[in-house]
DNA sequence: AGTCTCCATGTGATTATATAACATTACATA
DNA sequence: TATGTAATGTTATATAATCACATGGAGACT
């Protein structure tokens, strides 16, 4: 447990792939969605609000049972819906993405505007950054636009090696 | 069974989403595919064959265990694995597509070539059409050279609704 | 305050997707 | 034919996601 998560702490000192001071992701994150939940008449509910925590602690994508286990620890109820339904709406709310190649969830890193988001996911350490996108830069747009396909979401996920992890890199 | 295959065969009357004679994308992917695993020394065996040819009768992505029904029909083995063997040996050798955000797999259009697929699925029809792209066009490439991020893979799919199912659309 | 309604949560059961582990068979070739 | 390797078959299990129905709790309205 104890080393667990200092374990996480550790790893997680980097934002996407960037230095950052992780101390203030979860504080910030949290705020952010608590000021946009209460403009927009959403309700930030304790297992809503607790998923959202789980996911700020680290740049990593957590599967849903995962969650449910933390949920456990925290009194929460502990059978799969209960998650699920936290991820929904965090997801439709744009405060968390689902990482579709890793079938696993993680937090938004700018919440606040509508995006298109795209994921560069390192398979050695395992953490996943998004990165800013317009919705128009991708070259599909052009094959839409080619076929008249009207695109509502697009998914770009990038797999690879991260900068720290080039070195132990096997290739 | 007959009815199925008829209106897999009228709805498959588009590649992607552009008309085109679909009697023959079955026998020429059949055949390139045979050819490729000629020149490269790989073994298209009667169950990767038949995997392939299921991918082939409609542009659309087929789950493991649907696969693994029509396999069991055939007389192939019927456990999971037997289909995602054959699939993984697809994938792995660039003659099938998984559809991450569908859990699900398609036949590759032009597997001649090594290529970044992007791919567009209507949720409407559920058809998913392969968009030819090269690998350095997506903008990710820019946040991943901007942060040191080696790309080996990248998952791009978009999802809306294609040309065709616009006028059923309820937005 | 009462109570109605809606939304959220809790729970048990089930379905869907994917892999582990090991036995057996087919194939190439020495 | 003997032998190593790749492919297949089969049992069991792991992981991911949803269904269906019961319960609870916050606001709106009287």
């Amino acid at each position: 447990m104890t080393s667990e998560s200092s374990k996480i702490n550790s790893a997680a000192g980097l934002l996407g792939f960037a230095q950052h001071n992780h101390s203030t992701c979860v504080s910030d994150g949290l705020a952010t969605a608590e000021t946009r939940c209460a403009a927009e008449g959403l309700r930030l509910t304790p297992v809503r609000r607790k998923v959202l925590e789980l996911l700020l602690q680290n740049h990593r994508a957590l599967g849903a049972y995962t969650i449910l286990d933390r949920l456990r620890e925290d009194g929460f109820g502990s059978q799969p819906p209960v998650a699920y339904r936290a991820l929904d709406f965090l997801v439709a709310n744009g405060l968390a993405h689902k990482i579709e190649r890793l079938n696993a969830f993680i937090a938004c890193v700018h919440p606040s505007h509508s995006h298109t988001p795209a994921f560069m996911i390192c398979r050695l350490c395992d953490t996943v950054a998004e990165a800013q996108s317009s919705s128009g830069s991708w070259a599909i747009g052009d094959a839409a636009r080619a076929t008249g396909f009207r695109i509502e979401r697009t998914v770009v996920e990038a797999e690879g090696v991260c900068h720290a992890c080039v070195d132990k890199a096997d290739t």
